[in-house]
DNA sequence: GCGCAGGGGGTCG
DNA sequence: CGACCCCCTGCG
């Protein structure tokens, strides 16, 4: 049964910015330019038009709740943005070129995985593992003719072996996912406990204990699941790169010091510096 | 067109 | 600090 969500004269919504700043592998764009795309039990498509955005496909619960929780649509960015445009004019014209963001609230385990996939690959790539992962792993739904596969639960994914995981092509990241996934399945890490902690260090420590799961990952799955943590910064070349370049000028990008990144982005940006990550990387990679 | 080298959302030992 | 799976891309 279709459902459909009209959202209209909405701020700080722009389909292209939302799905293609980085922080979702899920979501496909069409001919007519609007996504497609799975998460959780439900297949949508987002189209957008001038001060018009429909929503309709198959949902799990109201359509209504489940896309303001995932679209984050009770956050007011409008307020956001401004506050940050404040910084400095470099953050600002990140914020106008990355303008429809939205940070999305993804379930959690499925990030955790996504991103342990994304270390030193690059995104085709990471899409086509995911995508092979939710096909062998995953249940199908069917939606306007074409199958669409939800990413495979912490049970359907512990069936799968080392050798199982390298023949859906994730190289040497097969062990990472074996070993991440037992241990959440035997609960060594808890992840309902854990979206119920509070101080996003000790958050990030248990994330740091997982295979495959350095710096980097864990930050990312601190912003981009329902853990919605805005006072992480996550340094990855990009964001290395831009940093780099506004305000550190070393002619040897590579030995910049991370450390002294982030206490630039906390110094600059205060307890936003997640979401004034994702303005300046988008901005970097996508005008490099 | 096709083959081949280069490199990629970092992490681990 | 170097190795790492694989495949995606770009150039010859």
């Amino acid at each position: 049964m279709e459902q459909t969500y009209v959202l209209e004269n909405l701020k700080s919504f722009k389909v292209r910015d939302i799905f293609d700043c980085g922080q979702c592998f899920r979501w496909d764009e069409g001919e007519d330019g609007s996504y497609t795309g799975i998460f959780g039990n439900n297949v949508l498509n987002v189209k957008q038009e001038p001060n018009k955005i429909t929503i309709s496909g198959i949902c799990d619960g109201d359509i209504k709740e489940v896309c303001n929780k995932y679209f984050d649509l009770d956050r007011d960015y409008e307020k956001i943005k401004e506050k940050l445009s404040q910084v400095d004019d470099y953050l600002k014209e990140s914020i106008k070129y990355g303008e429809g963001i939205r940070i999305l609230n993804q379930d959690l385990w499925e990030m955790i995985i996504s991103f342990i996939v994304s270390a030193n690959n690059n995104i085709p790539r990471i899409k086509g593992i995911i995508n092979r992962m939710s096909q062998k792993y995953g249940n199908k739904i069917e939606f306007h003719g074409k199958d669409y596969f939800t990413f495979p639960t912490i049970e359907a994914l512990s069936t799968a072996s080392v050798e199982d995981l390298r023949a859906l092509g994730l190289g040497f990241r097969d062990k990472y996912i074996y070993e991440t996934t037992k241990k959440i399945k035997n609960g060594d890490i808890n992840l309902e406990h854990m979206k119920h902690e509070n101080d996003t260090k000790q958050m990030r420590n248990e994330l740091l204990t997982l295979s495959g799961v350095g710096p980097k990952v864990a930050d990312c799955i601190l912003l981009f699941s329902t853990l919605k943590r805005f006072d992480v910064f996550p340094i990855d070349v990009w964001v290395r790169r831009v940093m780099n370049d506004l305000y550190i000028h070393n002619s040897e990008e590579s030995k910049v010091n991370k450390k002294e990144i982030e206490k630039l982005a906390r110094e600059k940006y205060g307890d936003l510096e997640g979401i004034a990550q994702q303005y300046l990387f988008y901005w970097k990679r996508e005008n490099n």
